[in-house]
RNA sequence: GGAGAGGUGACCGAGUGGUUGAAGGUGCACGCUUGGAAAGCGUGUGUAGGGUUACACCUACCGAGGGUUCGAAUCCCUCUCUCUCCGCCA
């Protein structure tokens, strides 16, 4: 959520931020429901005013053995009005509370300008693509081949998207899961995070995920909970509503979690195996920042996702995403993409994003110095990363000629020693 | 799922419908006292919104939302969470 102050203070500079990200998005009706709000609140606490004094006064004149009948009367009429006044103002809350839920967060100012995916900007990258002295296979034949993966089995239990992971490839993504969640809290200075996989609705409007887009989740309707899209959510949310000691900050969490996406209106596009899945394992990075820490911490923890890659063999670019391609809730994003040999392009694998104050703003999330007033904190967050990409260019990246995988040297611990999946 | 008890400020804990933003205590901050500390004494100590150059001041908030009333932390309804017992269960 924006700061209702800074777009009633400076709505030219608000929208002209929000252009970039979005050229049809207007503040005309906020504005507006804003002066009348104003004027209906002062009227609304004035007449308030006059009830609180007035009781008060009828207190005293009933306790003198004053007859109050009058005074009542004239209050009743009063109360009415305050009573319509309210209805109305609540109205109009409530409707430009919904309006400012809806609006995305404004772009950092050095976020590149663009339109969409192809104006993102390469900032690095690192590795080299594999080269191969035979015609690399992709990851379903290899998964296939090794009987590690089994799609066909996963879409008779739950549908197309929802991957089965067998034998050694059961325990590559569990190793995988560990070593990841190690190096962030072992090495990282993360505190792991092993959260809930369903959200309520406050939860899942605190990170942006709703009012906008609710058909993109799994919904139980019965509970009205949510299957979390990604640890994001309920990892955010453990500090809504809470306002925490300054001293305290930064707090960085990591967890591991199943993240569900509906993918709705995807279809046909990246259907094969990994590349797009209903139901994938990650391990998400997030951080509670102070506001003026909240740049320089972006860089540290794109850094801590690139680590996962770079201990793992994997070559991979870093994109800065261009205004446009910025997600709702984002003022600022790299993406990390692996290579994949057999699809021959590089695949997103890791988003890491500073929400700024917008999730803070939504959530409740405040942090006060000793002494100091309750300040809106920064939220940050990174894939670190998602197996379903990754695992893709790790088959890839690490086959053999004779049709086997190498175990990355960093997963032999985790795989009890194994060094080879044939 | 059934029965019961309860949600008051950073914390504990009062609160007959009428200056109760809320007694008392603890904690915390500042000051006095002291060679220094403890104890003691004094003062202060919520959030949000409106308003003001800045103060003042006004409004709301005692789990959430409605209702009754001139007036609600106090009465009524709904929801929610916590605890205890029973049932079911990985």
């Amino acid at each position: 959520m924006l700061d209702l102050r800074r777009i009633r203070e400076a709505p030219e500079e608000v929208l002209r931020a929000l252009h970039t990200k979005n050229p049809n998005l207007e503040l005309d009706e906020i504005l507006a429901l804003d002066a009348r709000r104003l004027n209906l609140l002062q009227e609304s606490e004035k007449l308030k005013a006059l009830r609180n004094t007035e009781s008060r006064a009828i207190a005293e004149a009933q306790k003198a053995g004053q007859d109050a009948a009058p005074r009542i009367a004239a209050m009743r009429e009063v109360g009415d009005r305050i009573k319509a006044v309210d209805g109305d103002l609540k109205e109009i809350d409530e409707r430009q509370h919904d309006l400012l839920m809806r609006l995305p967060n404004t772009p950092h100012p050095a976020v590149p300008v663009g339109r969409d995916e192809r104006d993102n900007v390469e900032v690095g990258s690192w590795g080299e693509k594999p080269v191969f002295t035979f015609t690399p296979r992709n990851h379903l034949e290899l998964g296939e081949a090794l009987d590690i993966l089994d799609f066909p089995r996963g879409a008779k239990i739950a549908g197309s998207g929802f991957p089965v992971y067998k034998g050694a490839g059961a325990r590559l993504e569990r190793a995988i899961i560990n070593f990841m969640l190690d190096l962030q809290t072992l090495e990282h200075g993360y505190t792991e995070i092993f959260p809930p996989f369903l959200a309520n609705r406050e939860s899942m409007t605190a990170t942006g995920q709703l009012p906008k887009m609710e058909e993109d989740m799994y919904h139980a309707v019965k509970d009205d909970l949510f299957a979390i899209p990604t640890a994001e959510v309920p990892i955010t949310n453990l500090h809504r509503d809470e306002v925490l000691p300054g001293e305290s900050l930064p707090v960085r969490y990591a967890g591991y979690s199943a993240c569900f996406r509906r993918e709705a209106g995807s279809y046909g596009k990246d259907v094969r195996g990994f590349l797009r899945v209903h139901q994938f394992n990650k391990v998400e990075l997030v951080q509670f920042t102070r506001p003026e820490d909240s740049d320089r911490t972006l860089e540290e923890l794109r850094g801590h996702a690139e680590e996962v890659l770079r201990r793992l063999g994997l070559h991979y670019r870093v994109l800065a995403l261009c205004t446009g391609d910025l997600s709702f809730s984002s003022a600022r994003t790299y993406d990390l993409e692996v290579w994949s040999p057999a699809e021959g392009r590089y695949l997103e694998c890791s988003s890491c994003s500073t929400f700024t104050d917008f999730q803070a703003r939504r959530g409740s999330m405040r942090f006060k110095d000793k002494g100091g007033k309750p300040q809106i904190l920064h939220t940050l967050n990174g894939s670190g990363l998602a197996t379903s990409r990754l695992i893709v260019a790790l088959l890839e990246t690490w086959q053999t000629a004779d049709g086997g995988i190498t175990v990355p040297p960093a997963l032999r611990p985790y795989m009890g020693g194994l060094e080879r999946i044939a």
